[in-house]
DNA sequence: ATTAGCAATCAAGTAGCGAGAGTGCTAGCA
DNA sequence: TGCTAGCACTCTCGCTACTTGATTGCTAAT
């Protein structure tokens, strides 16, 4: 169904100003603010339109109107000022040093900087193991009959780990083995080779068959840990916001930022660069919206973004920030 | 001031009510459940004479009774059934295997079954850093003017990092180089290191300078970086308790749990193995309490456990789990 | 010191009322 | 046909009043 421009403009002020008030709007607010030239007899036929298309609530029959999760839905769809965002994206360009020590210290200061300006929480999520480039692999004597195992990335992570030795594979065989782990492994991402485990331990011969394994189990178990990981800040700020003066709420809110499972369920696994996710329907809690956004950090992509909030988000803010902060750390070089 | 063992009676019948029932507690009700041989009016009396001492308040005239913030410190220090609580700690004693192959799994799973078995919220904070002995040192070339610096502790823990290698500290230097930090390092604990970095850069010559600096900025870094990490599990068991259907419980609880710092207030530096910290006068919130206990693993002390609940905790079990959980990891064989 | 008895107190629930806000409807107008 | 003015209707919210039930504090008697 087709929304006429009018019914537009009124859906766009009512949702606007519900966001920053958070009580029903009436017509009268409506003339006000963005129609003087019709009467409020008029919007309110336009409003009863509104409502029968599934845009509008009413809280109950004498007072105002709320949008729907629908209407914020066609609000981020058609009715963003995509030059305002765009000027709020550049606006953050040079927002970051382009240097950089440490990956961990980029994403912790993002995500402060996402919830600060925001005002609204922000949780960096880790993950895109998959596609760490395995660079080189060393197994270094530590005696003992162990070694350590370096494994070097393509992004200065890196993993480690102390494993035995066996008996039989001391002295040159010990070389001959850091070798074979090269020739096997660099070159290849992380993806290639766990998904590959069965295949690449049967094609190593004899006591080889038991180092590749481990070293294949160290990286499998990598990619879990690191998959989990996340930075969060600003928790607080959600009861800036009247719907979190319920404690039904507080608890949604807080299920989805401590369930590592919801969260991930919430991140866009698709290729869009940015993704919004309005109330239960889209997976999100009830009144509640997540917007996520690709983190890509020297040509890799290392995790998402998140901003949790309300279902009346400021969208057009948070799309400026996410867009902003996620172009400004791709510029940051490898140090 | 003495309380005479027919207070106390009362004050930890009322106490244990008011775990289970968060709700003001009656003469009569004492009366029925602890002292069925003396009226209502006696014991109200000598309520009126704990409510003057301060272990006792009135929501308003005409209710029964709550106990205070000094009440529940008596009743932890005084009340609570010892052999009770060693029983329970006993029941622990196999929990865990006797080995295992990651701290860190170790670590969560802990936290798993605290907040499962007490169903409070439970976290992990990690620490003690200091008094990781660093076993050795190794530069390994990995080319490219870089080297991997891997440095090797005392319990499977070690931290890495690519440095940069200067131009006149290529080969035969190199070796000199790993064998200088090997002398400096070695043998010592974080803690005697990262606190002397100024007289060990001073002592160090020439071009070695640069070198240990870097080495003590990492393990600066790495002090700083390990201690804030945590763990946490069953953050929405709190909405299980009456209290927590006030936001500002929430917001209370919520400021905790998220912002590191005030969780390291309440982390008892102290020699002592258990402690608890009750409302507000003790660094814990309003009508929260927060338990920790030392957690050691290997003979190392790795961090603290914490629980973290209503006021009116049930203080037995908690001392019960808390204890119970930390001497069976105690028991966990390094790997 | 303890008790029984009783009046006093207070929260919480229910009901009723008036003001205010906002709507829905209708008749009339362009 | 679309818009508007006017008005009755509806519902929330705050206020007041009243009732009920739980529990206390006090007092006089044991």
């Amino acid at each position: 169904m087709k929304i006429s421009e009018r019914k537009q403009k009124i859906l766009k002020s009512l949702i606007d100003n519900y966001i920053s008030s958070c009580e029903p709007i009436s017509s009268s607010h409506i003339k006000e603010t963005c129609l003087p030239e019709v009467s409020s007899a008029t919007i309110r036929s336009e409003m009863v339109a509104l409502e029968e298309m599934g845009y509008l609530v009413q809280p109950h029959k004498s007072a105002g109107r709320v949008p729907s999760s629908k209407a914020y839905r066609y609000y981020v769809d058609n009715l963003l000022d995509k030059d305002d965002i765009d000027r709020r994206i550049k606006s953050f360009s040079d927002y970051f040093d382009s240097n950089f020590c440490d990956v961990e210290q980029v994403i912790k200061s993002t995500a402060k900087v996402i919830s600060d300006v925001t005002n609204y929480t922000s949780i960096m999520v880790m993950g895109g193991v998959d596609n760490i480039l395995l660079k080189d692999i060393k197994l270094v004597d530590i005696g003992n009959d162990s070694a350590l195992l370096v494994i070097i990335t393509d992004n200065g992570l890196l993993k480690d780990k102390i494993i035995d030795i066996p008996q039989n594979m001391q002295g040159k065989f010990f070389a001959q083995a850091n070798d074979m782990l090269v020739d096997m492994f660099a070159g290849k991402t992380v993806k290639e080779v766990t998904e590959n485990k069965n295949i690449i331990v049967d094609a190593a011969i004899g006591e080889y068959k038991a180092l590749f394994d481990e070293v294949l189990n160290i990286l499998i178990n990598y990619k879990q840990n690191s998959a989990n990981k996340i930075y969060m800040e600003g928790t607080d700020k959600i009861f800036d916001y009247k719907e979190f003066e319920d404690v039904g709420n507080v608890k949604n809110f807080l299920s989805v930022i401590n369930t590592g499972e919801k969260l991930h369920n919430l991140i866009n696994e698709d290729d869009v660069e940015i993704s919004i996710k309005i109330g239960k329907d889209e997976n999100a809690e009830d009144n509640m919206a997540v917007v996520t956004a690709k983190c890509v950090i020297a040509g890799r992509e290392v995790g998402h973004a998140v901003v949790i909030g309300p279902e009346r988000m400021d969208y057009q803010k948070v799309l400026g920030v996410l867009g902003g902060v996620t172009k400004a750390i791709e510029k940051i070089k490898k140090e």
